[in-house]
DNA sequence: TTTTAAGTACCACGATGGTGGTACGACTGC
DNA sequence: GCAGTCGTACCACCATCGTGGTACTTAAAA
């Protein structure tokens, strides 16, 4: 029947994209019309077969899930995307709100959750959970790291003094210390360890 | 048929479980015969059911996996138990095995992997890979940190300098900075910031 | 019993980091 | 054109950290 809902899954863990293969095939009103586990064969794939509702990894191993999102929105501005993660704080998670993605769910959700938000999404809703609308407006007046700060942070976590972080991004010492200032401002650490943990934890710099 | 493998799920993630479901009932030598999302439940089930094979998520929300395992094998020495884990190089995985865990797999392999591994789990083989196996042998050698130093890491992370850190622990500030002197070598850190980054990546300190 | 590891403690010194200023050019948005 | 943000840079000062010793106690292991 032409009214099922076509679901496309990207994720790189085989496993769950078995467990989503099950659950949704076994609703009479959806159906699973292809999987991807990187970026490259995600935009290949839906410009494929495109899909009603794709449900996207945040973390892929190629290129972030956020990419792709932006990719395939700026070539089809109507692709409805759930963005799946495993972290409940991720920042990321705003970023891929941000750049258009309409739904937003955590891995350890129960299916019954996972099918309420494909359909919702579906049907043009946009399916955002209430505790995470509030960070995302806490985050828009919370500042957000810049670039050149998010570079100078994975520095730091790979345990580079500061002299070495001026070397290696060509600047002084004492711009790398104001980097450093307004990273732990932004993030509310007391010093450039605490900022580092709490970058790890809001996915700021990877692990 | 009696010849079945009987294979028992333990994961909070109820899509994997789902995945892991499909995959293992898919398979004519095996059955899923119970499935568990947190520690009691685990004990609780597998009493009940006795399976051939446990399939464990190393973090779960209650206890940790590994808890579990050494639950398990005190009262059914023979239990038989494969660690799964999203993580590479996590830590936390050398004491499952020495808990008695006979396997260890990560979460993105693919599904003949774990199908295998079940199988010769099963048979009554160890399944580790090489390159786990050679960690484990290097982080023997390797000095492990010690409770006390894992409990100064953990304030550290927090952002905590060495006076506060002395006040918390009842210690002085000079032994904070001894722990610290040790962690940082133990860890192959050049600072406290980098043993922080490495004490998350290995599972050392959580998220 | 001797040895080893862990935890405690102290000292002194140099290295590194964090604070609080000010400042200027480039770019963006109103 | 003007305000705001970002990235850059400098300075001075104090706080904190890291290094390299030595040394005592307790408990476990050999």
């Amino acid at each position: 029947m032409s009214d099922q809902i076509r679901v496309f899954s990207v994720d790189d863990h085989p496993l769950l994209r078995e467990g989503i293969a099950a659950l949704v095939n076994n609703q009479p009103d959806m159906v699973l019309v292809a999987e991807a586990s990187n970026g490259a064969e995600a935009i290949q794939l839906f410009k494929q077969h495109l899909p009603d509702v794709t449900l996207m990894d945040l973390r892929l191993p190629d290129m972030s899930g956020i990419d792709i999102v932006i990719a395939l929105r700026s070539e089809f501005p109507e692709a409805r995307i759930i963005m799946l993660t495993t972290f409940e704080g991720d920042v990321e998670i705003h970023r891929a709100l941000q750049a258009g993605a309409r739904g937003y769910l955590l891995k350890n959700m129960p299916p019954s959750e996972l099918l309420d938000v494909i359909r919702q999404v579906h049907a043009g809703k946009k399916r955002i959970p209430p505790e995470i609308a509030s960070q995302l407006a806490e985050h828009m007046s919370d500042q957000n790291l810049t670039e050149r700060e998010v570079e100078v942070l994975r520095q730091v976590a790979d345990g580079n003094r500061n002299r070495d972080i001026a070397k290696k991004l060509f600047i002084s010492e004492e711009t790398v210390k104001v980097h450093i200032k307004h990273i732990m401002e932004k993030l509310g650490a007391s010093d450039r360890t605490q900022a580092v943990s709490i970058g790890i934890r809001r996915g700021i710099i990877q692990l």
